[in-house]
DNA sequence: ATGGTTGATCCTCAA
């Protein structure tokens, strides 16, 4: 089954690259992050006529998460447990049958969370927090499972072009890497660095200042799946190429291949 | 070289 990652930052802004890179890339499952559509709005058509089933969790002109599957989605559930309080929405949930067994798919859109230090970075470490708590409970399932999307953080040094530059960003600095790291330690696998453990990784290059021209990348896109999902890791890959594509999003799609 | 782009919405905010 192949499993992508892809934060197409507006669905209205992405309808036509989405759909061909489905068609070329033919992926089982997608999850899409910062879809920037409530859930009415949400054109499903086009991708229910390419052979997917659409779930999603929108909100008014930011973030909203989706995920799409070839395969029928079960047990889909929307938001991240919590904080009955939040109302951005940024996680969804769903089970897919495959050929081997079950699969748990969770789709998600990790906050900005600058500037920081303030109340956005307060609220991107609080979401992190209640994420390692839901990643517990799933951990402790000891079944295959799969964590996508678009995290907000660069783990290491060799994931950013420039550290230094970085090293007050939210999505770099001290505190969110130890965050990222908690999690990870639970026994999560990171299945691009499992993959390609050296060379350049990254999956985002900012609009701004020539960032894809220079190189000027940062990899946050993120693929952690449980043990038993692991064990069944074929490869990963980041489709850099659709950055060079008409009207990008500033992020690119990341997938794996799991024997299920 | 403290630069400058995109998306959604309603002109400014978020990234």
């Amino acid at each position: 089954m192949k499993l992508a990652t892809w934060n197409i930052n507006g669905i209205k802004a992405r309808i036509d690259a989405l759909p061909e890179w489905l068609r070329q890339a033919q992926p089982d499952v997608v999850v899409l992050q910062e879809i920037k559509s409530v859930d009415d709005a949400f054109p499903r058509a086009p991708l229910e006529d390419l052979g997917y089933n659409v779930e999603t969790h929108g909100q008014k002109s930011f973030n909203g998460v989706a995920i799409l599957s070839k395969r029928p989605l079960e047990s889909v559930t929307r938001g991240l447990p919590g904080d009955a309080s939040d109302e951005q929405a940024r996680w969804i949930e769903a089970t897919v049958t495959g050929e081997a067994g079950l699969l748990t798919i969770c789709g998600l859109y990790q906050p900005n969370g600058n500037p920081a230090p303030g109340p956005k970075y307060d609220y991107k470490l609080a979401w992190m927090a209640r994420m390692e708590a839901r990643a517990t409970a799933l951990l402790a399932l000891e079944e295959p499972i799969a964590m996508l999307g678009d995290y907000n953080v660069i783990p290491q040094p060799e994931d950013v072009h420039d550290p230094a530059a970085w090293a007050e960003d939210a999505l770099y600095r001290t505190e969110t890497r130890q965050a990222y790291r908690r999690l990870v330690a639970q026994g999560w696998t990171d299945a691009i660095r499992a993959v390609n453990p050296v060379g350049e990784r990254f999956t985002f290059w900012d609009y701004q200042a020539g960032a894809w021209p220079r190189n000027k990348g940062i990899r946050i896109d993120h693929i952690l799946l449980s043990p038993q999902a692991a064990d069944l890791l074929g490869t990963a890959v980041i489709d850099k190429a659709v950055r060079d594509w008409e009207k990008p999003s500033d992020h690119v799609p990341v997938w794996c291949t799991l024997d299920i």
